[in-house]
DNA sequence: CAGTATCCCTTGGGATACTG
DNA sequence: CAGTATCCCAAGGGATACTG
């Protein structure tokens, strides 16, 4: 396999979502915008540098959108594109499911 | 992080279905029972031994029910287990959701 | 505050050869 | 047919220091 090439649509989505920390980011902005640390703060773990990566990725794949407000200190807000928050579906699916299984199995 | 905890359900579900190949697994086995030798064959790309191990993993998830025949030549069929199948509705919600991606972004 | 720049380490998964 | 045993490589992501 040189290339990985995705056919199937599942494979995209697992894709866009997979990894570490988009779904929970996600997760934190269904609540509405947040700002670079205050996302940092909510997610326990994660270092800004891997944040800053996850949400460059999300922004580039349209899930997100990034508002610099350009001052001194700066601010930025991050919130969910229409796109990303169509993801919502998905994710309670996804919560639903992992309850479950906890629940159920071991 | 010395230990990844995971601690929302949603992340279990990433944990559980995450990956290269296990959507598309549950994805062909959600037709019926298949052989080892015809899911390879329907995974086109993946080495039996990556299969082997995914497959493990799953059964060991309980998501995936082996029966071994023990014949000679040997014999071995996969098929999800209720819990298995219970992914069904995330696996549509994510192919749709891929589908309109594919469609929208880029 | 909101990032980049380096460096490093673990993990997933591929290639290939061998086995009951 | 249905695997296991070795070996190897790229990518994701953590730790830390520095910057506008």
């Amino acid at each position: 396999m040189p290339t990985k090439e995705v056919c199937c649509p599942v494979e995209v989505t697992l894709k866009i979502i997979g990894g570490r920390w988009k779904v929970l980011i996600i997760h934190h902005l269904l609540n509405g915008t947040m700002r670079f640390n205050e996302l940092q703060r909510s997610l326990t773990g994660i270092t800004h540098r891997t944040l800053s990566r996850q949400l460059r990725e999300m922004e580039i794949h349209q899930l997100i959108v990034r508002n610099n407000f350009n001052e001194i200190p700066p601010r930025v807000e991050y919130s969910l594109s229409p796109l990303g928050h169509s993801l919502k579906t998905i994710l309670l699916s996804m919560d639903e499911w992992g309850r479950k299984y906890s629940a159920v199995a071991k």
